[in-house]
DNA sequence: TGTACATCAGTGAACGCGCGTTCACTGATGTAC
DNA sequence: TGTACATCAGTGAACGCGCGTTCACTGATGTAC
């Protein structure tokens, strides 16, 4: 059957990056085995290395691929308005039940974030940046202070709601995470 | 030179989740191995199933005893007064570059959390547990719902500060988490 | 446009390795009389 | 208090297993003429 064209190729590897980013998220990247991600891509474990040199340099390339997609809606938006809108819907959507229950296509630096601390290299690098550009699009002010800030209540508040034992406690959290926006609002 | 006397034996087992405790934190608890634990422990690994009936009951034993110690300061105190300054001293060390150097020691919530957040079980119980009394601890008002929030910031800078590549972010992240604290204060 | 051939995407067996857990064994400890 | 013996803390080899990575192979794709 092989060897495939190479528009085949670019598709495999947007289908592999995909899994990753997913799975990754999901179950987090020691727990995710190189197969696993290529099964849920339809491949198959050896073909790997032709789309990328380690599992390393996928995890970097996954966590980027995760960042552009949840920051998708904020970078389209075109003018100040729409920025705003596409803020707060986003950060409405961070404190939700929903994103408790979704975290492979939740926010990386959740999901990720702790894991990645522990690295070094390219995927480390990635979450730094990440954490900036997150930082930025969250900010109200174009030169503003408060996005960090309010990332790392978001960050903080969906990490602690995902542990709670029970639906109350989470709720709880979400509410206290929502009265901590308000509260660094001014 | 087997076996040991019934003190030799609680000697062992507190140096296990001692050890635990701390490799679990510095590494993540995949990432560490019961041989890793048990050699830090001067043991080998054969004799783990003698204080442990799994590496799971040891997660969430250690995830306890860690919580415990870092908790500890702030139980100590008698009155309103010692409260509040343990408190506050347990805040302004959170926020630190320190803090930042030393997971091992750190805060388990922020070292365990995400991983803790993909089990179940005791560990799971543990870290939900962990998340009201930290957070009752932390409130300044016995009956007050700021505790959550504070917890969320602090857990949230602490991780974001982890992921900067650079000590000048790093410096940011906690100078946005201590004005993020001093807004939460009203 | 057709032909000959080099390239390489994908397969699946195989590699060395470390994991969590089990087990036979050792010999000091704890206990029953 | 002394003796006989059961218990069990700790050791280190062994278990089955899945990991990341490598490799020989296949045959369609891409290219040079």
């Amino acid at each position: 059957m092989p060897r495939m064209s190479e528009a085949e190729k670019r598709k495999s590897h947007k289908r592999i990056l995909d899994a990753a980013s997913h799975l990754f998220r999901e179950r987090g990247i020691e727990a995710t085995s190189v197969s696993d991600i290529m099964l849920t891509a339809g491949l198959t474990h050896g073909g790997f290395y032709r789309h990328f040199s380690s599992k390393e340099a996928l995890v970097a390339e996954a966590f980027k691929a995760a960042v552009k997609e949840v920051q998708s809606d904020m970078l389209a938006a075109t003018d100040d308005q729409e920025r705003e809108a596409a803020r707060t819907q986003y950060m409405s959507r961070y404190l939700s039940q929903e994103h408790i229950d979704s975290m492979a296509t939740g926010c990386p630096l959740a999901a990720l974030g702790t894991e990645i601390t522990r690295m070094d290299g390219a995927a480390r690098s990635e979450a730094s940046q990440a954490v900036e550009s997150m930082a930025q699009l969250l900010d109200d002010d174009p030169k503003g202070t408060t996005g960090i800030t309010t990332l790392a209540l978001l960050l903080g508040s969906i990490t602690l709601a995902r542990l709670a034992d029970t639906p109350e406690l989470a709720e709880r959290i979400l509410d206290a995470g929502k009265r901590g926006r308000q509260l660094l609002k001014q």
